[in-house]
DNA sequence: CGCGTTGATGTAATCGATTCCACGAGGAGG
DNA sequence: CCTCCTCGTGGAATCGATTACATCAACGCG
């Protein structure tokens, strides 16, 4: 690899004249600078980022943690991370936890050997730690989607209270009266707070959320066919299953078709988090849908500027709800469905 | 940051030898290993990433480029590299292309500026020069699903030819005769290769494929979407659709639907790439199963191979046809979906 | 004309690791 | 007892950049 030793003997200049070239300081003379441009283009050279980055202690790097590469709300959300990153002039490194802590804090271990500038997480659990000290050490953070309470880490995030609550009512309206859920593990505040958001829904319609109607999931699929065939054994099983995210959703479908049943008729069903696919499942699927890619360019711009020393913000956008045909026919709602 | 001379100073040794007991060297005294190790855990020393790589040449890094993380198959790719790689002790860095060689460019310049040890890539395009001189350089490379022909890297990809000519023979005794493909970019190897499966297997049936039943598409939705669309506006539409890849075939589904046509009574679909969720797709689509997972595990062992020194080899592995509803119903293969 | 200022450049220190080399102590062997 | 190894250790060079500081020439101004 060519190095900028080489540029400067090829340039007939010092190391210090290149790499002011390359870093446009003013005082560089007109002739120095074509010489080093020329000696530049013609070696092919591209300053090493590991040696400049050991030298100025910024690697332009971004670290993204997030909870599950499978999921498509994650990826949506780690494609706009990366967008905007770019935009910006950082690149981003994603980790992917699999639901996993222990994996997560390997991730979260090896990017902070890597010495990224800031760290995106979207965290799998109540917080090791590891990435409590981080936090505590002033690596800049910013917390995704999920976040840990009581750790002073802007959160950028979808409120989806509204939407649930909408939810609700249509499920009232089309006549359900016995609702489940499906929920995220307790340690993921998105686990718990779909979940309370739920149970307030019902009770502002005057219905209640009995323990056997709430299935523990783990935002996988498995999970959310587990849970459903749970429902699905009950003496007086739900009219409908509301899915904390849309693989557990999947794995409600998975459920329902494997005892021969039929969405909506037999059973309604109902996702949190709406992905492409719902528009042609079979049938559609009722879903509320996250403001995904307005989120990750919020969290980078967050990151950014707590990076760069501005004051960070938190930022919380609202969820709102898609209906489609998986909770029942409903014509004076149907119409507004992409 | 605490850095090794904290750790030397906390241990009264130098930092050679703290060096040598983090690097397993044999020469160290018990003695001075038990109070290094006592000063690492105390002060809670990580070594930093980038000296060490400045130094050593080596990042224990792989790139992986794909083509476009949204499309669940290259994300799914993507999750096997990554846990591959850590099990031989490597971090991956994602670069996004999008199917837009210039951003392709980009994320293999910043790669190499990094000085990752070995690249993987899945090539949007016949090859930039940046590449290509990479490539011949020496930079360890290899590619995955898709690749450069007349390049001297190894490729690790999967075999659509007998799974084509099996979905050909099955759409043929389902009883269709004019069936039309969406082909990917010419510019990539599958692009062209499953037009040509196709177009092969058709001739061993003695059927034709006009050139108004090749559809261009780029791989993304919006372009099966377009080229269903004009299949429709024909005089004589085709009977069956072939969408080469998923996010294509979600896009002609797109189509039918906005048409108020339905699949498979008034036009069939298949496609190549099995994902999850067209078991679930009104109707679950019949689709080419590429073994995805021990693809990217190949490709990872063929780089870490190559990096390491040792001979890595190009591996080829069969896809299969998946039959479901989406073309019709064939009692006899039927009972085979899953 | 001399002095201070400005601009262009080079020398060398530095970032945090790894590793070559030199050195001293201790043990083995003649 | 002397020599030669081996082992444990520390000093210092090194990787490839950035940047503080020194130097020197040219220029403006009183």
């Amino acid at each position: 690899m060519t190095s900028i030793k080489d540029v400067a003997a090829e340039a007939g200049v010092s190391v210090a004249t290149v790499s002011r070239v390359l870093n446009e300081h003013p005082s560089v003379s007109e002739d120095a600078r074509a010489r080093v441009l020329a000696a530049v283009a013609s070696l092919g050279y591209r300053p090493n980022a590991v040696a400049r980055s050991l030298r100025t202690d910024q690697t332009h790097t971004l670290g993204l943690v997030i909870s599950d590469v499978l999921n498509p709300y994650f990826t949506e959300l780690a494609r706009s991370v990366e967008e905007e990153a770019r935009a910006l002039g950082y690149s981003v490194i994603i980790g992917n936890a699999d639901e996993r802590p222990e994996l997560q804090d390997h991730h979260v271990r090896t990017l902070l050997d890597r010495r990224i500038d800031g760290l995106l997480v979207s965290p799998t659990d109540g917080g090791s730690p590891l990435m409590l000290d981080a936090a505590r050490a002033g690596t800049p953070m910013v917390f995704v989607d999920r976040w840990i309470p009581g750790v002073d880490v802007p959160v950028v995030r979808a409120d989806g209270r509204g939407a649930v609550r909408d939810l609700v009512v249509h499920l009232y309206r089309l006549g359900h009266r016995r609702l489940a859920i499906i929920a995220g593990p307790a340690a993921t505040t998105t686990g718990q707070e779909r979940v309370e958001a739920f149970r307030e829904a019902l009770e502002e319609c005057g219905l209640d959320l009995p323990d056997q109607y709430i299935g523990q999931g783990d935002f996988q699929a498995a999970s959310g066919r587990r849970a459903t065939e749970r429902f699905l054994d009950l003496a007086e099983p739900p009219q409908v299953v509301f899915a904390a995210d849309n693989l557990m959703a999947l794995g409600a479908l998975d459920a329902v078709r494997a005892r021969g049943l039929r969405v909506p008729d037999d059973i309604a069903l109902a996702a949190f988090d709406d992905i492409r696919w719902f528009v042609h499942t079979d049938p559609p699927i009722t879903a509320i849908a996250q403001p995904t890619g307005e989120l990750g360019r919020a969290a980078v711009r967050a990151l950014v500027d707590r990076i760069e020393g501005r004051a960070p913000r938190s930022v919380t956008l609202p969820a709102r709800l898609v209906v489609r045909r998986s909770c029942g026919e409903n014509p004076a709602t149907n119409r507004s469905q992409s």
